[in-house]
Parts: structure tokens; sequence; C-alpha cells
DNA sequence: TTGCCTGCCGAAAACGTTTTCGTGTTAAAA
DNA sequence: TTTTAACACGAAAACGTTTTCGGCAGGCAA
């Protein structure tokens, strides 16, 4: 078992100086073909590669680029991750990971972690507990340190970086509008509590869907559920909870809900009350799952797109660090949905 | 927009010397407790952080562990990488993870940007392009080099390493077993080519249950996919070859699948039938995965374990990074599995 | 006074690179 | 013969740490 081989190493064996080694192994003019060919072919034969951490060190830039993420286990952000890793692998970077489970100490613990050197910059999606909290002091002070940062998806205006969302509420707006016109005036809404940002827009789409269409809004339809882990438990409740909102609304003949799991849940709940879908009620929900399309009946969902949020992000962000001068504009890129139509809806 | 302090900063500041700097913030009792304060004072109101690339150089060591697997999209792999980040976080560690998207030249190129002092050793899941062309001259490579690699899943005998497995054989042969045990006679096999090596050894306990229990083994009942790239038309073929199958065999009255989404196909196959599940024909699968739960109806399955695989393997090969003297004996540690009864068996 | 110990601090090396700047040799030009 | 230029190479600094070693001052004992 050797040791990986260094340019000391090579010259020593070599009888030349170190620097020597380096020009010749970058082709330098410097150095005579005799000597070039010589130390390439030493190289060569001890399957030499410049040590990645020396290089960071001396250039001060790591080419890796930082993911915080709250769960891996998620299609829509193992999506992104690969979208992202798509990118930084074409442009000569590494992809590290991090969880924050939607813990806002991980999420600091994990980008302090990371901000030390390890990387060049962050792409992240904030994590439930931290957008509850408001407490966003990690990311202006990764911002100030001069690490640059895009936000993804779960974002807050509050941090001035670069940012990839999704139009969330013209997406739940088309979808719903899309109910509407197949017929459903009681469309009930399944949703998350209101600080999380996405669930808030969707819910906003929503709203204006029912206001557009003059369809009277009936608080009651509206289910806002809280979910800051998604435990076993969860599902247990959240089911209980859909069971009532059916019992509570008999007229229900269509249903909004702002992700894939709670549009299963209420399609198995509608199935097991006898409801035919979708021709005694309809369903929408809002992903990029992999449920959504082998359910039966198959959901109609709007697209989010993870894998091409992923590519723009890595893409703003790498074009950012490989910028001379200091761009103080941010943008933030909108990423067009779309609703995939299946069985659920008519 | 200040750039990190340095301990060089620092020291010009307080009008001290590096090391004193360096000694000072590590409580070195050398420091007089003067100038401890003073330093380590002046360290917090500039939020000093160590440069980990720099301690990296320095301990050649940089805390970091490489994962590799074929893809991250993919519910098993997303738990996997979900139990390593839990370990290694614990542990310190950074995980930073490359995709081969199941291709061998992706595999290597991802393994030597990562092997050339990023990481500090390996876990990985072989591609099956690799499985298939038998070239594993990376691997051995890289551990001739002195970086240990832990393999999980989808292993190979040849390389001597760590390896964290479930008992693929065991884990199929229970499963068709119970499906014999259901009541029926005629149990069908989708599986992958023999060159997945999972797939072979699921096949193989498929064969072993049938031989226990003296039920004669039909080739025809067997269906082995090639699935080296799994997209849309790969779906599309399958459907096609399951329904052939089904074509071709009235009487199959179970179906045990190697994987999660060639049940569920075959589910839906039988659904569109007219059969009845689990009253005229039984499913099983072999998986973790997020459909099997929520499929209709759900699917038993066997689990696999993604998440305990992955703490396994992070365990793994931190203790032996950690390790003072080289341990030349290898792991293999195998995960059990267990059948999941959902309603797709009786 | 001399010698020694102790407390406090700094210089320097090391990790593995790249790059700038010198330096010595040789051949060509004056 | 002397000057100059081209050529080939090496020394050293730099990136940011940690750690070993040495040194200086002061206090105390002989």
């Amino acid at each position: 078992m050797r040791r990986k081989i260094t340019l000391k190493q090579i010259a020593k064996e070599l009888d030349v100086s170190i620097s020597t080694v380096s020009k010749a192994l970058r082709n330098s003019a410097e150095i005579s073909e005799d000597t070039r060919e010589k130390v390439q072919a030493f190289a060569k034969l001890y399957n030499y590669r410049p040590n990645n951490i020396a290089l960071s060190l001396k250039n001060r830039q790591t080419k890796t680029i930082g993911v915080i993420i709250p769960e891996i286990v998620h299609h829509f952000f193992a999506k992104v991750i690969s979208g992202i890793e798509l990118v930084a692998n074409r442009r000569g970077y590494n992809v590290i990971v991090g969880l924050s489970n939607e813990s806002f100490d991980k999420e600091v613990i994990n980008m302090q972690m990371l901000a030390n050197g390890s990387i060049d910059g962050f792409i992240l999606s904030i994590s439930k507990e931290t957008l509850q909290l408001q407490d966003y002091h990690h990311f202006n002070e990764t911002i100030s340190q001069g690490m640059p940062i895009v936000m993804f998806d779960r974002v807050v205006n509050d941090i001035v970086c670069d940012k990839v969302i999704i139009d969330d509420t013209k997406g739940s707006k088309n979808a719903v509008r899309k109910l509407i016109n197949n017929g459903c005036r009681h469309i009930a809404l399944i949703t998350t509590k209101d600080y999380v940002s996405v669930g808030r827009l969707r819910t906003m789409g929503y709203l204006e869907a029912l206001y557009d269409n003059k369809i009277e809004l009936d608080s009651d339809l509206i289910l806002k559920m809280d979910d800051k882990q998604f435990s076993e438990d969860h599902l247990d409740a959240l089911e209980t909870e859909i069971e009532q909102l059916f019992a509570r609304n008999k007229k229900i003949d269509g249903v909004f809900a702002v992700n894939e799991i709670y549009a299963i849940m209420a399609m198995k709940v509608a199935r097991k009350k006898g409801l035919k879908i979708p021709g005694d009620i309809q369903f929408i929900g809002f992903t990029d799952g992999v449920l959504s399309k082998h359910a039966t009946p198959s959901l109609s969902t709007v697209s989010q797109h993870g894998q091409e949020m992923g590519e723009k992000a890595a893409t703003l962000l790498i074009n950012r660090l490989e910028l001379e001068e200091d761009e103080e504009r941010f943008q933030t890129i909108v990423i067009e949905t779309n609703l995939i139509e299946r069985e659920s809806t008519k």
C-alpha cells in the first residue's frame, strides 16, 4: 500500500527540483523536451495526480458547492440534487451535501461546518423550523463573509441573494381553475400552516382562482396541516383530519393539495367512502413525485421541475463564482410550472 | 464584504506572533492568561474559525467521506445517504456525493475527482455498467493507494474491502415461500439480467423456494428485464413484457418482483385484466420504497433497510479511518431483511 | 556573582502546490 | 575576446494551520 505520490517524491527520484517537475507536468516551455518527457513518463507510471487540497489552499477556492436541504428522502429534493450535480460536474465542481432535517440548529451547524473553507458557495432550501423562527442570521453572516448563496424553492425575501423558485401562486391557481373548468364547485384545499412560504403561496393561488371564478370561499373546505416532523403519526393524523373534512362537507367534488402525499391520502379516503374518481370527485396535487404517476388512479399534478431548478441554481452559483468583478445585482429565476393531467381529473 | 479572518491577521492586529495566537485559541498553558483572553476576545469578535482546507492539508485528512451511487432519485439510495449522513455528521465528517448514473465512465471520473485528496474514504454502490463490464480496476487502484472503500448493496466479491449487504437470496426465498404458503402454485418472477448481482441473488432465492417446496420450475414464468437505463421507454417496454407474460401464462396466481417498480407495474397489468388482488393473484416486491406503501392495493415487500445500511457503512468506514494500525481484516455485514405484509398478499 | 529553572513567546518547519524571480551555462553576436 | 541573449533549471514565497524547538527574561538557590 503505497501512499499517493507527490511532486516532491518525483523530484527526488528524478533528481530535479520540485519547480521543474511542476512545470514539466504543465508543459511549460521553460523546461527542455528531454526533462519534460522524462518527468511526464514517470508521473504517468506512478499515476500522479495533484493533491486537491493543496490546490484549494493555494488557489483559495475549492471547486466544491455546498448544498443544504431539509431532507433527501424526498423525490423533489433528490431531483434538485441530481440537477445540481449534473451541471456542477460538467463545470468541474463537486457537490457536498448537508441535511438539516427541517431543524434550525442542524441547518446552522451544517453551514458552519462547510463555510470554513470547505466550499465556494451554497445552494440551499430553508428548513421549516428556520422559516417558523424567522431567524436568518446565519445566511446573512455567510453572505457578508463573501460566500455566495443561491436559494431555491423555500426562499425568503429578507435575504439578498440569487433565487430559483417556481410561481407557486400561479401554479396552484391554474390547477384550481382546471378543477373549476371541469365542473367542480366545492373544492377542498389541503395545505400547510402559513409559515411555510410555498404553502402560503399555493393557498393564495387557490383563493385567487375561486375569486376570479366568483365562487364563494367556504373556509370549512380548507385544511391546514402542521407538519413539523413528517412521521408515521403524522400520516395517521392526516388521514383522520381528511376524514373529518369529508364528513363535514358532503358536497366536495374536487380537492387541491399542496403536495403529493396530501393528495394521495385524500384520494384514499375518498375511495374508502365509495366515491368515484374522477367521476364524483377530482384531485390535483403539487409536486414532481413518483407516487402521483403510479397511484391508482394516477394523480394529476402541478409539476415543479426539480431537476431544472437544480440545474438553474447551480448555473447561477457557478457563474457568480467565476465572475471576476463582484456582481452586485441578484436574480430571481422563476421556473414555469405545468399541469400534468392524469386519471384523477376529467 | 470582509473576507474570512486568519491567524495571521489576528496576530498582526494584536502585535503578537501567529504561533501565540494559535496557542492562545487552543488554550495552551504556554500562553499567559492575559494574552489568552485578549486573543480569544478578538477572535470571538471577528468570528474566527480555522480554515478547514489548511487543516486538511496539515493533518492529511479531510474529515470528509465520498459517496458514489448510481442515482439519487431513488428511494433506496436516498435512504442510504440519509443514514450515512447521520452517522458521518455525528462523528464530525462531511459527505460529498457523486452520481454515476449507472455509467462506468462517470463512476471512474467521479472517483478520480475525489480520490486526489478531497476525501478520506469511499462508500459506494457499483453501477450496472461496471457490473456488466466487470472492470474493477478503479476500485483496486484506489484501495492500493491507501484509501479505504466500503461497498453496499451492489458489491462484488473480487474486491477486498468492507461490505454491507442484505441477504438477497434469503430475503427473496422468504418472500416466495410466503406466496407458496398462501397457496400460490404458479409464481411468476420478474427480475433483471444476471449481471446485476442483487438480481441474480434474488432469482436464486426464488429458485430455492420453489425447490424446497417441490414446485416444478416453469422457465416461462421468469421475465428477465434489461434495464441499463431507466427511461420512460423502459417503463412502456416493461408493461408490454409483463402483458405478454400474463398472456402466455393464464394460471399465474403469484408474482415476485425484484424491485418495486416491476411489482407495481405487474399489479397494474393484473388489475387491467380484471384479476382480484390478493384474491386471484398475490404480489410481493423487493425494496424500501414509498410506492409500495401507497399503492392500491398496498404492496407487500421485502424491506431492505436502506437507512440502516447507510449507517452501518459509515460506521465501518469511519472506524477504519480512525484506527491507528492498519486493520487488514475486512468485514461483510449482512443486514436482515424482513417481509412487510400489506394488502397485496393474503 | 553564577547557575538553573520557569514562564512566556516567536521562529521555523511541515502539509503539496504554483509561480515569480533569479542564476548559471552555452551559443551567438559584436 | 568580450558582451549579450537564449535556454534550462532551482530557490523561495505563498495559501493557513499546528507544533516543535529554542530563546529571553526574571526569580531563586548556591
